[in-house]
DNA sequence: CTTGTCACTATGATTATCATAGTTACGATG
DNA sequence: CATCGTAACTATGATAATCATAGTGACAAG
C-alpha cells in the first residue's frame, strides 16, 4: 500500500487510538498478551501470524510504550513481552470488543449455551456476563478485577494451535 | 496483501471482533457514523479516506449488519448510511478507545487543558470524564446516554476537513 | 556432532491501499 | 439547451504491506 495518512496528530481521540488499534495483528497480539502469553513463539503460534509480522508489531507496540521487552534468561538470551501500564489500560477496549462479539457474533448454540469466554468478578464471584459494571456488586470492572474462563470449545481451539 | 487468514470462525470473541474492527478505515467510518455523519461524501471528506475505500468498507459493514443503507431522497436518488442496533452496540468499543487515548495519547496541554472530546451524562448533567460508570449518579453509560462535546481544537480540525 | 528450541531475519509472490481521474444521474444557472 | 454543480460512486495504475516458506545465530541436551 502507499503510505497511509498519519492520524497520530489528529485531535480526535478515536483517530489516535485507531492508528494503533486499527490493525488485525496488533489486536490479536494484545489479546494474547492479556491472556498471559508472553513469548514470541507462543504468540506467533496462537495468532497464526507469521514471525515477521509478529516481530514488526511487537517493535511497534514497544515503541508506543504499550509493551516492554524483558529478558527472562541469559544463557541463551531470551526475551519475553509484557504489557506496560499503558498497555494494561487497553483492557477496556478488548473487553468491549469481546462483549460485542459475545452478543452479536455467534450463531445460537455455537458456543454450547454459554459465552465463548466467561468472566468472573474476583471480588464477589459473580459472572459478569458482558457488563462493564459487576451485576453482583455494582463495581466498575478493569483488568485484574476479572478472571477469564474460556469455554471448552475455545480451550480446545487454543490447544490445537499450540501444536 | 495475500488473502489473510479468516478469523470469523474462531471461538475467540476478540478474534471475531478483530476481523471487523482491526481495520483503520472501518474504525474511522464508525466514528463518523456515531458522530452523526451519514452521507458518503461527508464521511470520505472527514476521514480523509478515498471514495473507493469508503465504498468498500460501507458495503462490508452493510453485509455484517452493522450499517443500513437508506434512501433519503428519490430524485435524484440519494442514500445515507445509518447504524443498526448491532452497529450502535459498538459504541462501547469506540468509547473505550476514546478513553484510552484521552488518558495516554496526548501531550500535556495539547488539548488546552481538558479532554479532546467531553462527554456529558444526559440524565444527570455530569461530565463523565473517561469513566464507564457515571461519576455523578453511578449509572452505566451507553450510546444515547451521553452527549459529546468536542473541544475547540477538534471542532476546528473537522471544520477544516469539511472544506 | 547432530538434533532441538527460541527468537527472530530474508526472500518473493500476492493483493490491499492510495491518489487521481472518470462516470452517472439529476437539478439549477445562464 | 449547454454547461456547471453536487452526490455517490467506479476505474486505473503505482506503491507497499502481508503471507508463506526458508534460513540464521546462539546455545543446551543427548
Amino acid at each position: 500500500m502507499p503510505k497511509r495518512a498519519d492520524l497520530s496528530d489528529t485531535f480526535c481521540p478515536v483517530g489516535r487510538s485507531a492508528e494503533l488499534l486499527g490493525d488485525r495483528a496488533v489486536l490479536l497480539i494484545l489479546r494474547d498478551l492479556f491472556f498471559g502469553r508472553r513469548r514470541f513463539e507462543a504468540i506467533a503460534a496462537n495468532t497464526g501470524l507469521g514471525p515477521q509480522l509478529v516481530s514488526a508489531r511487537l517493535k511497534l507496540l514497544e515503541g508506543e510504550g504499550v509493551v516492554e521487552r524483558h529478558a527472562y534468561q541469559d544463557r541463551p538470551l531470551r526475551h519475553e513481552y509484557r504489557l506496560t501500564d499503558k498497555g494494561k489500560d487497553l483492557f477496556g477496549v478488548l473487553y468491549a470488543m469481546r462483549g460485542w462479539a459475545e452478543r452479536w457474533a455467534y450463531k445460537d448454540g455455537e458456543t454450547g449455551g454459554g459465552p465463548a469466554m466467561r468472566y468472573i468478578h474476583r471480588a464477589c464471584g459473580s459472572d459478569v456476563g458482558t457488563a462493564t459494571v459487576c451485576p453482583g456488586c455494582g463495581a466498575a470492572l478493569g483488568y485484574g478485577d476479572l478472571k477469564g474462563d474460556p469455554s471448552p470449545a475455545l480451550k480446545a481451539e487454543q490447544a490445537a494451535r499450540a501444536g
